[in-house]
RNA sequence: GGUUCCGUGGCCGAGUGGCUAGGCAGAGGUCUGCAAAACCUUCUACAGCAGUUCGAAUCUGCUCGGGACCUCCA
């Protein structure tokens, strides 16, 4: 089989994989920022990752999944008045930071369950993990790359440059970007006279009085910068250096690059080294996020509650449609694409199901050609996830074993065509990539016994009244099922099947 | 302005030199009491121009268009 390679952003080449400590993988994920709830662009990373944490398990690897939760901060409610913060109004009518940030933190883990995302191994939190940024900081101070400046730490990115540039890491390595060059483009921001240089970036936030999220520090009451958790929580358990740290391409520069700083900083190594980045999610063309005000939220997208939606769209449609995609192309939303995946999605798993209940017994293939064929689909189920995940490949191939699928099952192809074990192999290797790595479930409910009891019941008076040609009769329960989402299927043996919508 | 990526048929997308992915939609057909489903066949492509090459969607240059990052951002 051929080997795992990965497109890394930090060589800006694939490469093959392998891991540092042989049969394990450290594997860290910047996750959500829990003030607010997850939207359609945040769904892509984290499903991402997951087939990512899925395949290199089915690959035999013992990983270790870290994916933080950011929960300190700068932080405001979405649509709750910015003064409400700052209020001097009874401590239960006031916000309470841990309050909201556990809202958005459920709501986050409501949304993964529901895209079938494994959970990780471990998943910090920023709030848990105060103790240990604090002491990365005084590192880097001692080290002389930060410095104070009115109760703020901030990193000293020129120094940095100049320093590391010599043992092969300087600033930039990451995004490919050269200090000199982006220091005049570098916009005003708040506190930017407290800086020494516009590029140095805050390791430590002095909080303002009216700041609800305060912890005491040495430089007195504050907050930690936006990148140091991420070099704390990595550092702490998954070590020095680890395999793969993924993220979306918005995070390459600046939050990895000054998590790459810190970390050479403090342990002298670049953190991680694979550095995978899924792209974006785009709306007319345009990145969804906040800034951009075009984000369609998970809950919305779920239930169809959003002016830009025409229905609602079934998580594992979303994963589905993800899927379809490389990871490292963006992926343009619209209604036409989702409404093709739900019913791309739909035929897969209807043929995938039907592949279960196919058997064969004769051991040798009348059809060779067609035989060989499906041994190679198959096959190259590996040879495309190896190839940088290429989950578009995998599913372009399990829709031409659709196809032959069901041939055999209305037996357009004939039964002996393909062999028991290539039927067995198919089973088998079908199941491990549908369900096991693509993590995919089916969209309707799984079947009740008493309401399969009633649908056969109805299926037997169609059938009667079939034979008596009462049409009349026969049409009604068929319309009237499919008005309730059930639609009856006539197979070509005189049996009569049906789904669920 | 700096860095960087992209432009594939009605829609979403795979694809780094020759073997025209795939899904959805459209058209015709088979099957069916009629449908649906399924299956078979089929129409729309590689932004434009020039170049390299026996041969380019794929390499080079230019033009046009769009995106991302440089600021919290997946």
């Amino acid at each position: 089989m051929s080997a795992l390679k990965v497109h890394n952003s930090l060589t800006r080449k694939k490469e093959v994989f392998t891991s540092i400590t042989p049969g394990h993988v450290g594997l860290y994920v910047c996750g959500p920022t829990v003030s607010g709830e997850s939207h359609l662009g945040h769904a892509r990373p984290f499903i991402t990752f997951d087939i990512v944490f899925r395949y290199l398990q089915y690959l035999g690897y013992k990983v270790r999944y870290v994916r933080n939760i950011t929960d300190a901060g700068h932080f405001e409610e979405e649509g709750r008045a910015a003064e409400d913060k700052i209020s001097t109004k009874a401590i239960l009518e006031k916000l309470e930071p841990m309050e909201l940030v556990q809202k958005y933190t459920n709501l986050y883990h409501w949304a993964m369950r529901a895209f079938n995302n494994l959970d990780p191994s471990i998943e910090p939190t920023a709030t848990g993990h105060i103790v240990e940024q604090i002491v990365m900081i005084e590192k880097i101070i001692a080290d002389g790359y930060a410095y104070v400046a009115n109760g703020s730490v901030y990193f000293d990115v020129e120094k940095y440059n100049t320093d590391f540039s010599a043992k092969g890491m300087p600033y930039g390595i990451l995004s490919g970007r050269v200090l000199d060059e982006q220091i005049d483009s570098t916009r005003e921001l708040d506190n930017q006279e407290e800086k020494r240089n516009k590029a140095d970036f805050a390791l430590w936030k002095k909080a303002p009085p009216e700041h609800i999220m305060r912890w005491v520090s040495p430089w007195g009451e504050g907050f930690p910068g936006w990148h140091i958790e991420c070099s704390a929580m990595s550092t702490k358990y998954l070590g020095k250096e680890f395999d793969i740290h993924g993220g979306g391409m918005d995070l390459q520069f600046p939050h990895h690059e000054c998590e790459i700083a810190q970390s050479a900083v403090c342990n002298h190594k670049i953190p991680a080294r694979y550095w995978l980045h899924n792209n974006m999610i785009t709306i007319n063309g345009k990145k969804m996020g906040k800034s951009y005000n075009n984000v369609i939220k998970l809950s919305e997208l779920f239930t169809g509650t959003h002016p830009a939606l025409e229905q609602a769209y079934h998580p594992m449609v979303i994963r589905f449609f993800i899927l379809q995609t490389h990871y490292r192309s963006t992926l343009d939303f619209g209604n036409e694409a989702l409404k093709g995946a739900e019913k791309g999605l739909r035929r897969l798993w209807e043929a995938y199901e039907n592949l279960q209940h196919l058997s064969i017994t004769s051991d040798i293939a009348t059809d060779e050609a067609l035989n060989t064929n499906v041994l190679q689909l198959v096959a190259d189920f590996d040879t495309f996830m190896n190839d940088d995940f290429n989950t578009a490949k995998v599913l372009a191939n399990m829709f031409e074993l659709v196809t032959i699928i069901n041939g055999i099952k209305d037996k357009h192809i004939a039964p002996n065509a393909i062999s028991s074990s290539t039927l067995t192999l198919l089973q088998t290797k079908m199941k491990i990539f549908v369900e096991e790595v693509f993590g995919l479930q089916p969209l309707q409910q799984q079947n009740n016994d008493k309401v399969d009891g009633v649908i056969q019941l109805l299926i037997d008076i169609r059938k009667q009244a079939k034979l008596r040609k009462d049409y009349v009769t026969s049409d009604k329960i068929r319309n009237e099922l499919a008005g309730l989402g059930i639609q009856l299927k006539d197979e070509k043996d005189g049996s009569i099947s049906y789904t669920l919508a």
